[in-house]
DNA sequence: CGGGAACTTGAATTGTTTCAAGAACGGTGG
DNA sequence: CCACCGTTCTTGAAACAATTCAAGTTCCCG
């Protein structure tokens, strides 16, 4: 099944890259899908060029292994932190997507960074990371906000694992996909979520079995909440009445599977209050 | 039951402190259980001094909950991070121990920070917090792993309570327990733990029910594993073997309820290898 | 067109939850 | 000191829902 290959393909700006070479990656950024989310939203072209000196972009094909010796953020798919056992089975204990940031070192015993999808992710060599942590107090900031989000995500997951049924949190998961997988509105009001994970992934994620998630599909699909075009690609009629059926009238919402709206603030908005977040950057 | 009262005791050092007072706060540090362990172990006399001017202790009683607007160090007990559903039940998403800290605004929406058991916090103004967070990297950096040890911590629980049964979840639990909670060794290699935790609280963080945590201990007992003294006082024969009902086999151990060992490592230990942690305080 | 992987469906099993009731404990007041 | 009352803890029996096991089907790639 998935195995754990090294990244396949790299194209790099290389060390010491002069100010063309800027120039250029100045472009690479801006074509970014990341570009106008996450961590480098927050972020302004000149810091982010700075960045980009010495960056590559690195792919990986679904089951590959990301190596986490540098900084990465997320520029295409879906990273699982995930554990396997000596028993074969592996859980997912962690995503990271489009515009978040894996910080070198930073995760855990047992726990590897594999692909849930094709994924690029821009590497930035840990030296120029280092930079600019020294330098900038708002990148900081933005390094433990994204500790914070991780947190907070895991916490909903155990909640959610815990508390909601499996119709719940395939419900609710699905819900929240639309906002970090390929979503198509239609003019109805609903829209067509092509679901990157496979089945077992759905489980592995949501402590469940490919069967649960398949019976709990045909069962949306049942009540008219959803439409299966094929197992890949889900119509949802209506998003709300999805939502609903995963216990949106349940705590820890608003948050789900998905980052917060309030994750990367702006600027003005986040400073106006004291927290933990502000002060890292201070 | 449990209510959300304010904090009871407090016992203040004052802004603006002498050097008798920091002296005195010197000796404070020095008494306090904390001072050995996590946040505090981490930092001098000298930088701790510092910190504790303006600082007060702040007494809570089972149920009372803490005001997040300042610093908070864990100086006795254990809080939980709850959250109340409308439906009455409270879930524990997170908890946090001796010489741990609290951030200021480092929750999440809906999720209260509740006195598990009697409680002693050391507060810290939040112009002192930011104070330090401005002058030490190495403070920063602790602010850091905190959120990063809690990130796993509620990895731990998710993947515990989705793949771990009900049985292996309380073993797990009671085990990592004589981590955090009153201990007394016994001649024969066993020990005697005192439960700070309800039966319903253990029930809501590990995802089941009562009834379930006493069925589960009582079968412990029969197997000879443990032998209750009486509900709050357990006797634990082979803490090995109870790790092994615990699921120990399993991946993500040594991490458990309990902060791992390596959550504060010291520093030039920690300096070594380049990751998220150093460089934050770079 | 064939083979393997992903996905789907059905039926039996199992262990936890739920519901219901009782026992022990701790504090209060006569 | 004892009886009372509320809370916490314990135990039993029935119900239920997801998992497990087993057998298909569909899809994709060579």
């Amino acid at each position: 099944m998935s195995t754990h290959l090294k990244a396949v393909h790299e194209r790099s700006v290389g060390i010491g890259a002069s100010a063309t070479q800027a120039a250029h990656q100045g472009e690479v950024c801006a074509a970014c899908p990341a570009r106008s989310r996450g961590f480098c939203s927050s972020h302004d072209d000149e810091t982010l060029a700075h960045f980009a000196l010495g960056s590559a972009r690195v792919a990986l094909s679904r089951g590959e292994t990301l190596e986490t010796n540098d900084f990465a953020i997320m520029a295409e798919g879906v990273l699982n932190a995930v554990h396997y056992g000596q028993d074969g089975k592996h859980r997912i204990v962690g995503i990271t997507m489009l515009g978040e940031a894996m910080m070198p070192g930073e995760l855990s015993e047992n726990v590897i960074a594999v692909a849930a999808t094709p994924v690029v992710v821009c590497r930035i060599r840990s030296t120029r990371y280092q930079e600019a942590l020294n330098r900038s107090q708002d990148f900081r900031r933005h390094i433990y906000l994204q500790a914070r989000a991780k947190r907070d995500r895991a916490r909903h997951l155990a909640f959610a694992i815990g508390h909601l049924s499996p119709e719940q949190r395939i419900s609710a998961f699905f819900a929240s996909c639309t906002g970090f997988m390929p979503w198509q509105p239609l003019p109805d009001g609903g829209g067509i979520l092509t679901m990157e994970y496979e089945r077992q992934d759905i489980a592995a994620l949501l402590s469940t079995t490919v069967e649960t998630v398949c019976r709990v599909l045909r069962r949306l699909e049942g009540s008219g909440v959803i439409r299966m075009r094929d197992p890949r690609r889900i119509e949802i009629r209506n998003l709300a009445d999805l939502q609903v059926h995963g216990g949106l009238s349940s705590p820890l919402d608003g948050e789900g599977f998905a980052p917060a709206a309030r994750q990367f603030p702006v600027h003005a908005k986040a400073m106006r209050t004291v927290n933990a977040a502000d002060a890292i950057g201070r």
